[in-house]
DNA sequence: ATAGAACCTGACCAACCGGTCAACACTTAT
DNA sequence: ATAAGTGTTGACCGGTTGGTCAGGTTCTAT
């Protein structure tokens, strides 16, 4: 009751108020564009004058920079998925699961991925040449394993892939026409669980292994 | 030899210079975002001074819904080529066959849409609640006549379509990821033909219509 | 021929944006 | 206690942007 808010510590300040701002970049990023987002706009959606922006972030790319690796992480977290399993249908599937997930819960960091990508990867071309290549060459030399094994049909590795991406990425990127055509309501968790499961059946048939 | 060029007549220039601003900024919109794109920079793409545009267009906001209704053409006529098909290995291949190709002729109209949608639709969303909704739910019913036939498996329609969209227009909007994986150089004419069959056959397989 | 409509454009403006800075407030180490 | 370091912020600035407009040119109908 009577215990006032302990005055925060130095370091606590920083690192709330650094997220605080990441996380209204990020939002403000993903509705706007990088060229329609305004410091201004962040700084009112994190609470905070736009000159405290500015004390953390030297700039605009900085901060846009920052929110783009945040995403990134996360995306690499969730590729580990499809390692370590026996076969298609358990690393395939659990990828999805995943990246399903990441869709949901991290809708606005897709989206400014997407945004990013689509802008020609102005500030992560390094990572598409480095870490994304380099995963995306191991993971098609696991395909082409589970195929060689018999596991699954010889499909194109490559090409499976970007329809993993395209197809559980779109439920974040273009969230917003699934909700339109759901009757302007986002997705209840029943539905999510549906599209979930509509979207590992029909790629884990699709490239035949069930 | 002595022909001088015939001057243009007036409905002429009117249609040639509202094209070539439209194409012009269809590709500024696609690379810059409508935030990011300047109306100076579409004039110099379009080689004509800026207070040109204005002539023609009242505002960047009408430019650039002209912009965004061009490609909402563009995907009504391809999205009639699912319909008078026999079965689902017919229709769901043309329209493949169609989204694909799209992706491939017109990437930036594909980007711009994306953008749109990601942003919420601020200039398309009666569309996508009037048109968009009739075409899917006619399309859901087309799919659901084809599952109660017996030509493919029951997979629920709507996921299916959202698989259709996002698998073919990720060509479009990731095109950079793409070509970045795929050497720094765009695909070929047989790297192209390659994933369109690639699509086909893992999401014919898929619903079982094979 | 000529009046008038349509087209063209350099120069300009108000609004806005990213970024700076000096002055101030609070915490912490001594 | 106090000095130094860290965090805070309103006010300000130069540059850019969307948009305007007056004055000009070119085409076309009569």
């Amino acid at each position: 009751m009577s215990d006032t808010v302990r005055p925060l510590r130095r370091n606590e300040i920083r690192q709330q108020n650094e997220t605080l701002i990441l996380q209204a970049a990020e939002k403000v990023f993903a509705e706007a564009g990088f060229g329609g987002a305004t410091m201004q706009l962040i700084a009112d959606v994190a609470g905070l004058p736009k000159a405290n922006l500015h004390y953390y972030f030297t700039s605009k790319e900085e901060l846009y920079r920052k929110v783009v690796q945040n995403i990134f992480e996360i995306w690499l977290h969730a590729a580990g998925s499809m390692d370590h399993a026996p076969g298609p249908v358990e690393g395939i599937g659990a990828y999805i699961d995943a990246k399903m997930e990441i869709s949901r819960r991290h809708a606005d960091g897709s989206k400014v991925w997407a945004s990013e990508v689509m802008h020609g990867a102005p500030v992560i071309q390094d990572y598409l040449e480095t870490t994304l290549r380099d995963w995306t060459t191991g993971r098609v030399a696991l395909i082409q394993r589970w195929i060689d094994e018999g596991r699954m049909e010889p499909v194109n590795p490559e090409h499976l892939l970007y329809m993993l991406w395209a197809t559980t990425q779109h439920y974040a990127d273009f969230g917003h026409q699934i909700e339109t055509l759901n009757g302007g309501v986002a997705l209840s968790d029943a539905q999510w669980r549906a599209a979930k499961e509509s979207v590992k059946s029909m790629i884990l048939r699709g490239i035949g292994a069930v």
